[in-house]
DNA sequence: TTAATTTGGAAACGGTCGTTCCCCAATAGA
DNA sequence: TCTATTGGGGAACGACCGTTTCCAAATTAA
């Protein structure tokens, strides 16, 4: 009986973790984006050889995609969590944009965000990766619109904001966040535009 | 007695007009992004050889740098018209904010800015580069708030408006437009952030 | 005319890109 | 133990990149 519910396929295993390699591949995707960011760059940072990459991946395109994939579900499970801890509606819409806010400024702020980084580079020539920006950015307006409904409920939200035309404008509101990030601001100057924004909930 | 106020330098002269060149080339810049536009596009797009354009720019980031210049210029005196037609400050933010909404939708959405693009793909490694997107940011940031303190004179904008924090979000809110308007939305979506935005100036 | 200068344009150059190949190591199954 | 299968890693490949070179053409100045 193996420890593991899945047996080991033939062959000799893997001696490096696809998640871990792709992490790397994440900072080095979103300081330098997709074209800029060489076959070389990627495999020293991921500490692999280029045959071993072209083993894991079937070629850049293939080893940006896992990237995103990944990048985005380590981002979403933070949010998530960041969220749990809210206390009503107004709360939630806050500490959503503030997890924005403090993505986009100093070191991470002029790393970058691979969505953003995405659409601008990638989405207009290629489906695969205008399909991920997409539904990428419907999910973050999505839930704007649910927590200011949820505002609505719990009466922390007056209920004359319109929940679907406010997630849109905070939806852009964050995006701008990622692109002011790019030149490096101050964290009081990134959190100055939240607290301003929250204003649309008064 | 030439009929230019300057002589004509020694030498062949240049058969094509540098501008329509750059418009030419700010066209495959803003759709390819820097890295992802090649010479051999660029001079088919240009109209001109490899050697042609060799000689009028030093390299590909100096005809890159020009086409920024020459897009910042053109969409600057566009954006200033656009100014001068406007009653009061509120007028102006709102003819300022849909201006870069109806920029952010179909093929010019599509197309993107090249500041924002700079700011994405160069601003980080390159100085030249990110000075332009800081000058051009600033510019826009500066002109947010002269409009809304113009707002506050002429009674159109409430005083309890903060023109630097509001300048800063709007400013946020043009750049994730552009941002959004890579994956192509509707002209009634773009426009939907504007009129929402607006509600910050009651 | 002649010399000097600059552009137009095509061909050529070295370098780097993404990718593949090849050989050896490590594993599973028979 | 033998075979099949997969991964590790480095060397090699063709293609395309940005750039330079070269020669003919067009212009100014002498």
């Amino acid at each position: 009986m193996d420890i593991n519910a899945t047996t080991r396929p033939p062959g000799r295993p893997r001696e490096f973790e696809i998640e871990e390699a792709l992490d790397k591949a994440i900072v080095v995707f979103s300081e330098r984006g997709y074209h800029a960011a060489s076959i070389s760059e990627l495999k020293d940072a991921m500490g692999l050889a280029a045959g071993s990459l072209y083993k894991a991946f079937k070629d850049k395109k293939a080893i940006f995609l896992a990237s995103f994939d990944r990048y985005k579900q380590v981002r979403n499970a933070v949010l998530d969590e960041e969220l749990a801890g809210g206390e009503n509606g107004r709360d939630k819409v806050s500490r959503m944009l503030r997890f924005y806010a403090e993505a986009s400024h100093g070191e991470n702020g002029r790393r970058g965000c691979l969505v953003v980084g995405t659409a601008i580079e990638l989405a207009v020539y290629d489906a695969e990766a205008a399909e991920r920006v997409d539904r990428s950015m419907a999910r973050s307006e999505a839930l704007f619109e649910t927590l200011i409904r949820e505002g609505h409920a719990d009466g922390s939200i007056p209920t004359t904001t319109d929940p679907a035309a406010t997630a849109r404008l905070l939806l852009s509101v964050t995006q701008g966040l990622r692109v002011l990030g790019k030149t490096g601001p101050s964290r009081e100057r990134a959190l100055s535009v939240v607290d301003t924004a929250m204003r649309l909930l008064d």
